[in-house]
DNA sequence: ACGGGTGCATAACAAACGTTTGGTAGGTAC
DNA sequence: GTACCTACCAAACGTTTGTTATGCACCCGT
């Protein structure tokens, strides 16, 4: 038997958070073995122990990165509906110092990401999961009459996905033109505007039609 | 008198476009001098030549890319108001395959924009400006009616931008599951919807109240 | 036609990179 | 106590990076 067994997905877990602190301040364009091992005290040796290669490292830093959206505390979880929606947009939304960092790293990941085919389909995949479970917020509100059923629910929520990413963006490049409030208030006028369309007050001139 | 003046700013564009290819395939991790030297058949030498150093190289190349995206074929010009901002969205989005490439390249910029505090600012700065294009669409809109006059016209500019860049992420990773026309009406529902707000189910129509 | 400067290749450079190796400390099993 | 396995360090490996230095070929004004 393995003497310390427990300890390794716990050093695992520190590789990961100090991969976690170089990738907040450099990217991960400056992301380097010698940087991670610096950032734990500690020697490239260590890291290369635990992963086989740089790749894998990266790969689970990632997947950190994925979880540690999964993991970080969810703001409700009773709302149904829009509500719901609404909470799960927030969650996203760069509103703390915390998740400003995180949405960071989210974003430079894709250069990576869009770099590797295979990295790209786990970022797809996720991106995917996501919006199925904003579709399951999507059709209860629409059952509640909280958002227009003649729209498509996957539509909705794709669209409400691609909202949130885009302020992210936005956020993270101009932070002092869109503080914590004013991303909400956008959010909210966003979901609001949609809600009213849901009784529909009749739209015949809508016309898709270019 | 140098011998070839004319050459110098080609070869400067030559040199801009070998870096563009290298970004298309390999993003900002893999830009290298050597790869840009091989991807033009020429020696590193040449690309020091004409810049001081890979900083230098790389700055330009952002600025090629933001001029490409300002020299684009622009789809149409006599529109204005609701109409405009749409085409100004279309005009961002990847519905082509060149298009793609260069939102691919552009999203690839946000790893080494947000790792540098210089270039972070010029990319801020260039999205600002892009907001304020936006923002006379809208104005133009509100003023017609075809958007509600109730709503901040910067808010509901940076609302537009940031679903037309959130939606450039999301097809850019799902490809299949985003192509050109389901883009093209995810953001015309957009359009709808808040155009049908306008009038307002409630408000009278072009009341500055407050 | 001929010197001078430009345009560029060739080649070297130190630094930094990911990876491999040899070895030590300390715990567990027998 | 002996054998062994895990955890880790220190150092070196060969490669690739950005940058610099040297030298040749061409075009130009004179």
């Amino acid at each position: 038997m393995p003497p310390a067994r427990g300890d390794h997905d716990a050093r695992r877990r520190d590789v990961s958070e100090a991969v976690w602190r170089v990738l907040v301040t450099r990217g991960f364009g400056g992301l380097t073995l010698r940087a991670v091992a610096a950032e734990m005290d500690a020697s490239t040796g260590l890291l290369t122990h635990y992963f086989p290669n740089k790749r894998a490292l990266l790969r689970t830093a990632l997947e950190i990165l994925a979880q540690r959206s999964e993991d970080r505390p969810r703001r409700t979880a009773p709302a149904e509906g829009l509500a719901a929606l609404r909470t799960a947009l927030l969650d996203v939304l760069p509103l703390t110092p915390e998740s400003a960092a995180a949405n960071r790293i989210w974003v430079s990941s894709w250069d990576v990401a869009l770099a590797d085919p295979e990295l790209a389909a786990e970022h797809a995949e996720r991106y995917r999961r996501s919006r199925e479970r904003l579709s399951g917020h999507v059709a209860a509100a629409q059952r509640r009459g909280e958002l227009p059923a003649t729209a498509a629910t996957a539509d909705l929520a794709a669209a409400a996905q691609g909202f949130a990413l885009g302020l992210v963006v936005q956020s993270l490049f101009a932070p002092a033109e869109f503080p914590a409030e004013r991303q909400i208030a956008l959010l909210d006028d966003w979901l609001t505007t949609w809600r009213n369309a849901a009784p529909g007050p009749a739209d015949p001139p809508a016309a898709g039609s270019g």
